[in-house]
DNA sequence: CTCTCATATGTCAACTCTGACATATGAGAG
DNA sequence: CTCTCATATGTCAGAGTTGACATATGAGAG
């Protein structure tokens, strides 16, 4: 019944209540690297969520210029939220533009597929360097690490992201070097195995 | 102007024409590995594709029960074609529910977070045996490999959904350690590097 | 003879998401 | 004094997507 975004914001005030403002900024850094959303979704839902039960607000004065309302999640929305954890993961329809493009590659002059590819490469590999920086800060956080933790969920989740473009940044390295090329020079982030777990 | 899915269209009858009811079921497999749409939306987005002269059909009887309609890419699709893969990749918005499950973990007891990765990983295991059976299919066929050739994509395409796959099954072995439970013994498919270039 | 399946093409209501539009104030820069 | 930015909350048109509904025939199984 709840939307994926439902469940994304239930997560958040699983960890902290906030305001919508506040959701919309913690759904930009860090969930927005694996589920983005606007604030123009994310009011809508919250009064949604609200129907249901699954949240509350409290209106506060003074947070800024207009009544803040301050969320917290109830105890049937973490009822909500574990059911959802337990439920089977719902195989989701792929959309990968990259894929997409590469099985499109065929019809581009090898000069412009290899240009393409080194571009794709080092966006990638900027990305992974991002990730790396910031598992490197969720590393450098003392204790709470355990897995009932907040913290071990970031880092988990960081971890997947870690690995994702690694596998991105030398898929990338494997389709250049096919087609002829010479991979560009190792730059910071392009590590292949640093110990990051 | 002309949507992902009017590209993937472009991107299939760049390879071969066919009728709406052939390339929903070539959406389906293969293109539905990395881009997924259903004969409702096919059907509408070929329309818009030959409003816009990007594609041109001819009816052909005898076919089915049906009058059948085949399309044919014109020369201003296949420049179109040409003008996406040139431009530049939009940022797409990520939305992965595994990630977002994984962030709440958290909230689950240890036990319950261990069988739920446990099943992931399994299922994970599962696609990267598909596809590195594909792989071994596509490998195994003569001759056309060229980067100018439909092969030299689906050979790409391929190497990224394994090599993606690995990263997921590596991600949740990593995972399962952490939460200090034993991985599944190995089966067809958990391969960490078999030459599969 | 009937049932089911593959062929073959379409429509439609509901839901999600995007990006723009709208409103309003306090703080700080120039 | 004015401009811009962060705060803070919303609406809305349009596009994309899903899943069900709708129609119709030929081939093969039982």
């Amino acid at each position: 019944m709840t939307s994926m975004l439902g469940h994304a914001l239930l997560s958040l005030l699983a960890r902290r209540p906030g305001t919508g403002y506040d959701l919309t900024q913690r759904m930009r850094r860090p969930v927005g690297y694996f589920w983005a959303a606007n604030h123009s979704q994310i009011y809508p839902e919250l009064a949604r969520l609200e129907e249901g039960g699954l949240v509350r607000h409290r209106v506060v004065e003074g947070a800024g210029p207009r009544p803040t309302k301050r969320y917290t999640i109830t105890a049937a929305g973490r009822r909500a939220l574990d059911g959802w954890l337990r439920s089977p993961v719902s195989d989701p329809p792929t959309r990968d533009e990259e894929t997409l493009r590469v099985w499109s590659l065929w019809t581009l002059d090898p000069p412009s597929a290899l240009a393409y590819l080194r571009a794709r490469r080092t966006q990638h590999a900027t990305r992974l360097a991002e990730y790396e920086a910031l598992q490197a800060e969720v590393a450098a956080e003392r204790g709470a690490h355990e897995p009932t933790q907040p913290l071990w969920s970031d880092h988990a989740a960081l971890q997947g992201g870690i690995l994702g473009r690694r596998a991105e940044v030398a898929w990338h390295d494997w389709m250049i070097d096919r087609l002829g090329g010479t991979a560009p020079p190792t730059r910071a982030g392009d590590s292949v195995d640093p110990p990051t777990g």
